[in-house]
DNA sequence: GGGCTCACATACGGCAGCGTATGCGAGGGC
DNA sequence: GCCCTCGCATACGCTGCCGTATGTGAGCCC
């Protein structure tokens, strides 16, 4: 073991590597913080503690609180809208790609969840707490459009068309999916046993010409 | 005007009066001060001084700031879930009361608002940040729940079972509709330019049995 | 391998916010 | 009308957190 009980690095390491470490060490405890008690509350000697460094590595690697707010966000939601775009991309079958896709949301062990997420709740609470910070907006609202109108087009497309309205704009249904993913996540943090798969296949089944089980 | 800008309450006021007159303007600040920055961030000072008092007049009326929290949040909650259920139980024309009710929601304008809320992107911070404290949401749980299936039952009732398949749960529905409200907040936060109220009333078009400009 | 560099830990000053103790002036019972 | 009560303001100590300055040991160039 090295000084303070951390574990020491495997020998002869090269400083690039160390420093990489450290550094994706910090974006993960800051992101595993944030997310159990809002972007407010955490304090950086919890975050570096968290990581098993102190605050003179953080200074290192980050020039102050908010720069690391936003490098932790960028990984977030980088994550995030990846996952989306390449679900509303790979919706061959839409029902059960946006069934998986809230199943995986609501999932809140990481390693069960088909996608690089955290649970859903926390994810939920950094996107609530990130919102107060006007330069994160800035930086990913436009990504966030973006992501939302691929998942609309993916369900006009495909098998998709086949289960959908003709007269509902495809954008709107989109943008109602989400909005679904989202709203359930908030139930459930108010302790509402809300289940945003089934909710999401329900809307999609209502959304559909006919009744799944007619 | 009395010490310090404040002006001179009206001569010869009650005491009972004023202390309640004291409290008032300290849960209102706390609401518009919570709906801004969250409930981590703001102040006791910062509250205090928008209420037009100091500390000292807060911990007359408050033990601390949890217990503050508590005293706000039920105010909002119990506005927030009297709406609902209003809403619900009123809804002859659902496609138009829920319509409404999501407007509400997303109106961020008070006076405005036919519900005496805060605006939709404040009401859901303030969710979101309670979410975090078990002793509000234990409190406050069961009575969500029993708003939601109101809304719900009302779905299924009235008018409004001519418009909604006959195969789907209302309870579901009910679910569906808060989710959308909550999740089109949510993006609203974000940037995105969602109408929670043309959301709602797309989602209940795709419900009833025929488009409705079919 | 000697000395420089750099990643990180330790130490320090300062500030903001909380809770308490105390002072003060205006209601309200007698 | 006197004095007690009480609602509120002021003053103070304390703690936690941030950002900086400084120390130190391990990599890296020659």
């Amino acid at each position: 073991m090295g000084l303070y009980g951390r574990p020491m690095r495997a020998a002869a390491r090269s400083r690039d590597d160390s420093k990489r470490e450290t550094r994706e060490a910090l974006v993960q405890a800051g992101i595993a913080e944030f997310a159990e008690h809002g972007l407010d509350t955490p304090s950086l000697d919890a975050i570096c503690a968290r990581a098993g460094y102190t605050r003179g590595a953080f200074y290192v690697h980050f020039r102050d609180r908010d720069a690391f707010l936003v490098a932790v966000m960028e990984r977030v939601l980088g994550r995030f809208f990846d996952s989306i775009i390449a679900t509303g991309d790979a919706a061959h079958d839409l029902e059960r790609t946006v069934g998986r896709f809230a199943d995986a949301l609501a999932s809140g062990r990481r390693g069960a969840s088909p996608l690089p997420l955290p649970g859903a709740v926390q994810l939920h609470r950094l996107l609530e707490a990130c919102a107060r910070s006007p330069q994160i907006r800035r930086r990913f609202g436009s990504l966030m459009q973006e992501a939302i109108a691929r998942v609309g087009r993916a369900t006009a497309a495909g098998q998709a068309a086949r289960t959908v309205r003709g007269d509902v704009d495809p954008v709107q249904v989109g943008l109602l999916l989400v909005a679904v993913a989202f709203g359930g996540i908030a139930l459930l943090e108010t302790g509402i046993p809300f289940d945003p798969g089934k909710a999401s296949r329900t809307a999609l089944r209502l959304v559909a010409r006919r009744p799944a089980r007619a």
